[in-house]
DNA sequence: TCTACTGAAAGTGTATACACTTTTGCGCTT
DNA sequence: AAGCGCAAAAGTGTATACACTTTCAGTAGA
């Protein structure tokens, strides 16, 4: 590749580490993405720099840039915090309904359903994340879209860190159901059906397996 | 100054912007900075760069880094960000109060009682922020106190851009009504008080006054 | 007097150089 | 054969060099 900027390197990397290309705890060495990038090293730190922001990578002073392996802990308090801001959300949304918005929601989950159907695991997963991206949005809140937007990205990480086998396949369904109360206008309902879906992406990951939490067994997978 | 490291600049930079010493609009040129901190460009671009992803400036291409003035617009989001959270974070922390956490409170209202009493204006200031982060670290959710310590910052800025004359001296009452309901666990009435009291701090916003939002009638000032 | 041009000065963006740290591999010792 | 030590290699951290863009002052022309 060649002559990248440093936002494109931004975005190779993080969809490579969120796609689990790049495995956690995997070195990325300078020099080697810049060859790969065909750009100096300044740019790649700087992407570097910015991914660590972002929590997608560890930078350990003077070693180099690591993507991360959240830990359980972690991974829980990411998604407490989604909770808390998503229910508000759906709160909001539901006072603040719009059949535009509603329509729009309407053709996401559209796309959806034909990722689902196609059998399209890249596309799926990220339509699945941008559900909740596509709502703040709607919302017209470009601070609470850039904010779930960065946690979704984590979010996207540790499921594919910790998530089981058998996929949350039925997220695509609770979405629409969620849509549906929305549409209603209940806003109790909607902001059951968000807390009750986001628990169960939750409860999907095998936090109970025993995962290698630490830097050398994860150098070895 | 000699010899700092970024995140030294970081911070002296996040000081003089939220306490206001350096002005929205002004810009902050790489080389006067570097010369000041006696490090070498390098450094500084680092730290604006950080700087940038903490929206306290902007980086415009080939033109530089200039102080944040947040519009009107951000404001209410940023705000309307930290409402969900803490509504939600208050929620959370009536369900899981313990006397240690309250008396952590407690200490924290008397010290911001302190610097209301003894004027310490820039003490008030932060300490005032500081009740919502430590708020946060109590729950031990270290993400969630690392994000609303960003908004915070951010309010910072906003607040002292457009906060009337008459500062909310009277947050930290309200800090110590919310605590009252917190030891009381009366989940109802402290999510109120919280949400009234970001209401406060937002009202008490002068948005109405015509402020010089443009970058050139910000330089003169 | 005001506007339009121009060239120098200042400043940003990227690459490269170099010092210092960590890692690696090999030979030596036991 | 296993462990220690040391030197070379690789890699990171910071400074500097240089190309390119923006800014600004000064001048010529209307």
């Amino acid at each position: 590749m060649e002559a990248s900027t440093t936002s494109s390197i931004v975005e190779a990397l993080t969809r490579a580490i969120v796609e689990h290309r790049l495995h956690p705890g995997t070195k990325l060495a300078e020099q080697k993405l810049a060859d790969h990038f065909g750009v100096s090293r300044t740019l790649v730190r700087q992407a570097l720099f910015q991914l660590s922001q972002n929590q997608l990578i560890r930078l350990e002073p003077a070693r180099g840039a690591f993507v991360a392996a959240p830990s359980v802990t972690e991974a829980r308090q990411v998604f407490a915090v989604r909770r808390m801001l998503e229910a508000e959300m759906t709160r909001a949304f539901v006072r603040n309904v719009t059949p535009a918005r509603i329509r729009a929601l309407k053709e996401h989950v559209a796309r959806e359903k034909m990722a689902v159907d196609q059998q399209d695991a890249k596309g799926r997963t990220e339509l699945l994340g941008d559900f909740h991206v596509r709502m703040a949005e709607l919302m017209g809140n470009e601070v609470l879209a850039q904010m779930l937007s960065d946690l979704i990205s984590r979010c996207s990480l540790i499921t594919r860190m910790y998530q089981s086998a058998s996929a949350a396949a039925h997220s695509h369904d609770e979405h629409a159901e969620i849509v549906r109360a929305l549409a209603a206008r209940n806003e109790a309902l909607a902001v059951r059906l968000m807390d009750e879906h986001l628990q169960h992406v939750e409860e999907n990951l095998t936090f109970d397996r025993k995962m290698p939490t630490n830097d050398i067994s994860m150098a070895l997978s």
